[in-house]
RNA sequence: CGAGGUGUAGCGCAGUUUGGUAGCGCGCUUGGUUCGGGACCAAGAGGUCGUGGGUUCAAGUCCCGUCACCUCGACCA
C-alpha cells in the first residue's frame, strides 16, 4: 500500500511534527481558533475528551477526600501583590480588567491566572480552629494568562484546567498532600491516557511562583521533546501568611496552615495528541476516546446492511461502550481514512457477506490487525479488544520512554541527547549557573531532579553533584 | 520581542515576475449509478482577492501603512 494513500491531508509526521500537529488538531475537528489571538475553540470531538478527562479525574479527587466548588474569575488586582514572587511570576501575564459598566474602576481586577490569592482569602475566613484543616477543594474552571506565543492545547491564552487548593495543620500533612496528588496524576497519566510519566522536583528556576517546592510530571511527546503535564505544589507558609490563613490551635496560639496546589489543563489532550499520534493522525486511548468503536456500513443501500449496523452500535452501546455507526454517503475507504486519522481504537466493517456468515470485521487503530467477530458475542470481543489496545497504547509508550532516556558526562554528550530526541540524565552541583549555561547551549531544561540516583560530578562544572538530574527540550 | 513565511470561494492553492473578463482541485446543492482502503456521470450555487490609503484610464498584481495567522528563536507555566 502506498504511504501517500493515508497521509495525503496531513504533514508528514516525521518530516514535520509541529505542521503535522497543527494539521491534526484542526483536521480531526478538535479544536479551532477563535477571534482573539491565543484563543481556541475546543470543538465538541475535543471537549468529549475533556469530558472524559475529567470524569476519570473528578472520580480520583473525590476518592482522596475532595470536594469540588467553584471560585471567582476576577481577583482584585491587589490580591496578587500580597506574595513577592508569586506577582513577580505572573504580573507579566496577567490580563487587567479596568472598566466595568462603562467606568473606571478604582481597582484593577485580574482575570485569574491561578486561584491560590482568591482561595487563600477565603480560606483565612473558613479556617478557624484546630478542627477545621485540612481543607481540600478543587475546582474545575479556566483561566487567563496573557502568552505571546499559542498553539492549540499546549499553550493557549485561555484554557481549562483543575486547581486543587488544599490547607493543612502541619507541615507534614501537607507534604503528604503534594505527593499524593502527584501519584494521582501519575496514576492517571499511565492508566487512562496510556502515557508514561516521569516525576520529580523541579529546580528552584523551574519551580511555580511562589511555592515552596513543585513536582511535576514529564511525558515524552514522539519527537524525544517533554511536555510538563501536571504539577502539585507544596506552598509552605508563603500564602497562608500573605492571606492570613490561621486557626487556633490546641495550646491557644494561632498557628499559619501550610497550603498546596496542584493542577492539570486541556494541555493534557496536547500531551495525548503528540504522546501516541502518527503518520495517519490521532491514535486515541478506549479510555479518554470519545468514541471508542465506529460502525461502517459496507454497500449501505443494500436491503438490511444499515439496519443491522445501527442495531449492532445500539447492542455496543447497551454494553457500556462509546460506539457509533457512521451512515454518511461516503465511500467505505474514505471513512477508513476519516476514522483513522481521528484516532478511534477499534472500527468494524460489517457487509452483506457479514450478515451473512453472522460476523463482522474488527481493526484495531494501533496495530492495523484485522479481525473477525462473531455478532453472537460481539459487545464482549469489542471490550476485550478495547482493553488489548490500551494496555498495548502504554507498552509502546514506556518502550519508548525506556529507549529514549540516556545518560551524559559532558555537556557535548548532552546536546548530542537531546538533538537525538532523548531525555538525558546527567549530574548537577545545584547552582543556577550551570542550569542557566546548560540551557544555553543545548536548549535542554532541568525537567526534574531524579531520586535516588547517583553521580560524581556536575555535567557543566565539574564540581561534586548534588543530583541527578533529567534533560529535555520542553514544549 | 527577534528572524522567516502566509493571507484570493467553506478548505487547499494557482494567478502577482511583465497591471487589462476571478481560475483550479476538494468540499457543498440537485438527480442518477456506486460501495470490503479517500467511487463516478450530469447539471448547479458560491469570491467587495485580510484591511486602510496611494499611483494609474485601469490594481488580486505596483508603492506605503496596518491587522491576523503559521514556523523557528527569546521569554514564560
Amino acid at each position: 500500500m502506498a504511504k501517500d494513500q493515508f497521509v495525503n491531508q496531513i504533514a508528514d509526521i516525521e518530516e514535520d511534527f509541529p505542521r503535522w500537529y497543527t494539521d491534526v488538531v484542526l483536521k480531526t475537528g478538535l479544536v479551532d481558533y477563535g477571534p482573539v489571538k491565543g484563543t481556541m475553540v475546543i470543538r465538541p470531538y475535543g471537549y468529549a475528551i475533556w469530558e472524559n478527562i475529567q470524569k476519570e479525574l473528578d472520580a480520583r479527587f473525590k476518592a482522596t477526600g475532595h470536594k469540588n466548588a467553584y471560585f471567582p474569575l476576577l481577583i482584585p488586582y491587589s490580591f496578587m501583590t500580597r506574595e513577592a514572587e508569586h506577582v513577580e511570576g505572573f504580573a507579566p501575564e496577567v490580563a487587567v480588567v479596568t472598566v466595568g459598566g462603562g467606568e473606571k474602576l478604582a481597582e484593577p481586577l485580574v482575570i485569574r491566572p491561578t486561584s491560590e490569592t482568591v482561595i487563600g482569602e477565603m480560606y483565612s475566613k473558613w479556617l478557624q480552629s484546630y478542627r477545621d484543616p485540612p481543607l481540600l477543594s478543587n475546582q474545575w474552571a479556566n483561566v487567563v494568562r496573557w502568552e505571546k506565543t499559542t498553539r492549540p492545547f499546549l499553550r493557549t491564552s485561555e484554557f481549562l484546567w483543575q486547581e486543587g487548593h488544599t490547607a493543612h495543620a502541619t507541615e507534614e500533612e501537607a507534604m503528604e498532600e503534594t505527593m499524593k496528588m502527584l501519584g494521582v496524576y501519575k496514576e492517571f497519566a499511565e492508566n487512562c491516557l496510556a502515557i508514561p510519566v516521569f516525576t520529580g522536583r523541579k529546580t528552584e528556576k523551574e519551580k511555580f511562583a511562589g511555592a515552596v517546592a513543585t513536582f511535576g510530571m514529564e511525558a515524552m511527546m514522539h519527537d524525544g521533546k517533554s511536555l510538563q503535564a501536571g504539577t502539585s505544589h507544596y506552598l509552605g507558609q508563603n500564602f497562608s501568611k500573605a492571606f492570613n490563613i490561621q486557626f487556633l490551635d490546641k495550646d491557644g496560639t494561632h498557628k499559619y496552615a501550610y497550603t498546596t496546589s496542584w493542577g492539570v489543563s486541556t494541555r493534557l489532550i496536547g500531551a495525548l495528541i503528540m504522546a501516541h499520534g502518527d503518520a495517519r493522525g490521532l491514535v486515541l486511548p478506549p479510555v479518554v476516546a470519545p468514541i471508542q468503536a465506529i460502525v461502517i456500513p459496507i454497500a449501505a443501500k443494500k436491503e438490511g446492511v444499515l439496519e443491522a449496523a445501527h442495531s449492532l452500535c445500539a447492542r455496543l452501546c447497551a454494553a457500556g461502550i462509546r460506539a457509533e455507526t457512521d451512515a454518511s454517503d461516503n465511500s467505505p475507504g474514505w471513512k477508513f481514512n476519516e476514522w483513522e486519522m481521528k484516532g478511534v481504537p477499534l472500527r468494524i466493517e460489517l457487509g452483506p457477506r457479514d450478515i451473512e456468515a453472522g460476523k463482522a470485521v474488527l481493526v484495531r487503530r494501533d496495530t492495523h490487525e484485522k479481525t473477525e467477530a462473531a455478532l453472537d458475542t460481539i459487545a464482549e470481543t469489542v471490550q476485550a479488544l478495547l482493553a488489548e489496545i490500551q494496555a498495548n497504547l502504554l507498552a509502546l509508550a514506556r518502550e519508548r520512554k525506556e529507549k529514549r532516556v540516556i545518560r551524559a558526562e559532558t555537556v557535548q554528550e548532552l546536546l548530542a541527547g537531546v538533538e537525538g530526541g532523548n531525555f538525558v540524565k546527567a549530574g548537577w552541583c545545584g547552582c543556577r549557573e550551570c542550569e542557566d549555561a546548560i540551557k544555553e547551549q543545548t536548549a535542554a531544561s532541568a525537567r526534574v531532579i531524579a531520586e535516588n540516583e547517583h553521580a560524581d560530578v556536575c555535567v557543566c562544572c565539574g564540581k561534586k553533584a548534588k543530583h541527578v538530574v533529567l534533560f529535555a527540550r520542553a514544549y
